[in-house]
DNA sequence: GAGCACTGC
């Protein structure tokens, strides 16, 4: 049925975004240096450059708020390197949600600045660090600026700090925007040497400034009239509504800054669509076949949606006719192989066009060149988080009205372009203004750990953006408590909280650690926590089922999921030794471990991350005196640990073969991940609780049930 | 006998 997507083609309703500034680039044959001028003086932020700088001086708190493209991440930071806000061998720094960006951005302001990567202009993102004494303007992750904020709290360095992306509103950005709020106000004190009494008076000494004032009171503990340079805070967001930011910085200045390069056409569909997939695959080759040139991207939701979507769009295809079947379907989604994820980026083959079927993937981290039409069903798959439980879910909901936006974007970033949303315009009113930052949704353990770390003591009482609910501090602190991290009246604990602050890893995992020292098998729960710590490293392609589980069978252990990890990874290892042995090229070890891994259906990319954080821990543990011991062939041993550091995340086997958490008393199942899956012992602690279709429990081992009371008396004791 | 949006230290 050729004519099929034609006749059931929808119409749609179509409004207009307003018109942004179209920027041309200069001719091709200038030399590089020439181009990158031309384009520096095209972008819509060159022109404020005199105000903006002033608005800075102005201001000590600063939003700006500027659409991608205008600029903003990378001009402004060099407007004011060169209004002299380095003097005296400070610091601009910026921070991104991601690392990616972090060093993308540096790379190319480096090359705008005529200067060598990492001097006056580096990026720091973990594992990686491009930075020199001198440099002066430095991109990093907005998480690592956090983890310098525990070793230097007044960020004494920085004259201006540079929160970009704002609006994406990550747990890390939440934290240090309540930080910087604070640090700001230490550091103006010191400079202006107001006595906190003079202070009050002059400002209006209203009920909440004075709350104010005391937090900031107790952060300073460690302030003894030390004197700093004030500190300048820009707040850079895409989002339309400053206020939100504006209202909390104590009604901050805000500025627009021109953006969008090209309008992009809005258009909705009149009725709301039964069945969001059909409608997707009516919509592009509606787009397919009545559309210019220009390729298409589709939002979905998850892996096994795209990957049925883009059989239905193959099947479809081979009924039009042959003309018309020069359509290229190419799924976008994190865990797919980096180079499958390469065939995105390359252009489709002359006369025909490419359909990109992403996930959110395509939203903020990965940009797609060609893109013209984007199909937005209108919904996310989000996580979601009950403090009671401890149970982690992930549910799909509508986008908020900031995530059509950015999707809607995504069409007009090299030309004019359009976007399809597959509901009622009035559908799109309904939608929330922005999506619920992560601080709401999350589990806050190592957020409290953190703020403790840097002398915040009063958790319910900081001054967050949006307050997390009471429930999930309580819970959280309770946690660290159980886990000794805090004392009776919940300070950070000597040295457990502090060593436990230090590490960058999931507290309960730091606490592993501290107790795998003690019972001499820290090497194993060093592999243990950096394999824990990244996505699944197993991975089992649906086309090869049998050999991924044959493969697997190789590293299973008998006494679970932990010690099959420790085997995985040091037969990794193993392997990369022999082949350095044979010939010490880095580069052939590193493919070989590639092959290696594609043999042994080992997520390649998941062992890389482990690496590295098995190596950041190992050098940090070192650090606090740890010595990395082994328990050889004592198992025994190292399930001991195992029990000791994860007591909460017990459970006890029921006649039907269920278990019972018994910290939650929940009914949870064994997920069929785990090698204990049909072993069902009598008696298992494990490290992930996750409801889909049901309460799965993921990364096992079995334990001794008289284990608990001896090893966690204080949580096990007064119970049965 | 299942299925996992995306980041980050």
């Amino acid at each position: 049925m050729p004519s099929m997507a034609h006749s059931e083609a929808r119409d749609f309703t179509k409004t207009k975004q307003p018109n942004g500034k179209i920027v041309k680039n200069g001719p091709k044959d200038e030399s590089r240096r020439q181009k990158i001028a031309q384009q520096r003086k095209s972008l819509p932020i060159t022109s404020v450059e005199r105000q903006l700088v002033e608005e800075v001086r102005k201001n000590d708190t600063l939003i700006i708020v500027g659409e991608t493209g205008s600029g903003k991440t990378t001009q402004l930071p060099q407007f004011l390197f060169n209004a002299g806000f380095c003097r005296d061998g400070k610091v601009i720094g910026i921070t991104q949600p991601r690392r990616v960006a972090a060093v993308t951005v540096a790379k190319r302001v480096a090359e705008e600045c005529g200067v060598e990567l990492g001097q006056k202009v580096g990026y720091s993102i973990r594992f990686e660090d491009a930075t020199s004494s001198s440099t002066r303007i430095k991109y990093m992750t907005d998480g690592l600026l956090l983890r310098e904020a525990l070793l230097d709290p007044f960020l004494s360095r920085y004259s201006v700090v540079i929160i970009d992306e704002a609006h994406e509103r990550t747990v890390h950005t939440d934290v240090l925007l309540g930080l910087l709020k604070n640090v700001q106000k230490t550091r103006s004190q010191s400079t202006s040497q107001m006595s906190s009494l003079e202070k009050m008076k002059a400002s209006n000494g209203t009920v909440l400034e004075k709350d104010n004032h005391a937090q900031s009171q107790s952060f300073q503990k460690s302030y003894h009239g030390t004197k700093f340079s004030p500190l300048k805070l820009i707040i850079m967001s895409a989002s339309l509504d400053a206020r939100g930011f504006s209202e909390y910085f104590g009604g901050a200045r805000a500025v627009h800054i021109q953006g969008r390069p090209y309008p992009v056409d809005i258009l909705y569909t009149h009725h709301a669509e039964p069945d969001y997939l059909e409608a997707t695959l009516i919509t592009v080759f509606q787009i397919h076949l009545e559309e210019g040139p220009g390729d298409i991207l589709v939002f979905l939701t998850g892996q096994e949606e795209i990957e049925s979507v883009e059989r239905l769009v193959q099947e479809r295809v081979q009924q039009l006719p042959e003309g018309s079947r020069n359509l290229l379907v190419i799924p976008m989604f994190s865990s797919l192989p980096s180079e499958q994820q390469m065939r995105a980026f390359r252009p489709a083959p002359s006369c025909s066009r490419k359909v990109i079927l992403a996930t959110n993937i395509a939203e903020t981290s990965v940009t797609i060149p060609g893109i013209k039409y984007v199909i937005d069903p209108g919904l996310v798959k989000a996580r979601s988080y009950n403090p009671i439980t401890g149970m982690e879910s992930l549910i799909i909901i509508p986008t908020s009205k900031a995530q059509a936006l950015q999707r809607s974007g995504r069409a007009g970033r090299e030309g004019p372009g359009k976007c399809f949303r597959l509901y009622p315009e009035n559908e799109f009113s309904k939608l929330v203004d922005s999506t619920v930052p992560e601080i709401k949704r999350c589990n806050l353990s190592n957020v409290i750990l953190q703020l403790k770390a840097l002398g915040v003591d009063d958790i319910i009482g900081f001054d967050f953006m949006e307050k997390p609910s009471r429930m999930a501090i309580v819970k959280s602190l309770e946690q660290l408590y159980l886990l000794g991290a805090l004392t009776d009246d919940y300070k950070l604990s000597d040295p457990v909280g502090h060593q436990m602050a230090r590490l960058p890893l999931d507290p309960i995992y730091s606490k592993a650690l501290i107790l795998a020292n003690q019972f001499n098998c820290l090497e194993e729960m060093l592999i243990t926590v950096a394999m824990l710590s990244v996505e699944s490293i197993f991975y089992t392609p649906r086309e090869k089922l049998e050999e991924a589980r044959a493969a697997r069978k190789c590293f299973s252990s008998a006494e679970g999921d932990h010690l099959t990890l420790v085997t995985v990874y040091r037969a990794s290892a193993e392997w990369l030794e022999k082949v350095k042995m044979a010939n010490n090229k880095d580069k052939t070890a590193e493919r070989s471990l590639s092959k290696w891994c594609k043999e042994n259906f080992i997520n390649n990319r998941s062992l890389r991350h482990a690496r590295d954080i098995h190596s950041q821990i190992q050098g940090h543990v070192e650090q606090m005196g740890f010595r990395v011991a082994s328990c050889g062939d004592d198992m025994l041993q190292f399930r001991r640990c195992l029990a000791a550091a994860f007591f909460l995340n017990a459970a006890l086997r029921q006649p039907d073969g269920s278990y019972r958490a018994l910290a939650s008393s929940q009914v949870v199942q064994i997920h069929p991940s785990s090698v204990l899956f049909r072993t069902k012992p009598e008696c298992i602690i494990f490290n992930e609780l996750v409801r889909t279709n049901h309460n799965y429990i993921r990364n096992i081992t079995r334990i001794d049930p008289l284990w608990l009371p001896e090893l966690a008396p204080q949580y096990y004791a007064t119970q049965n």
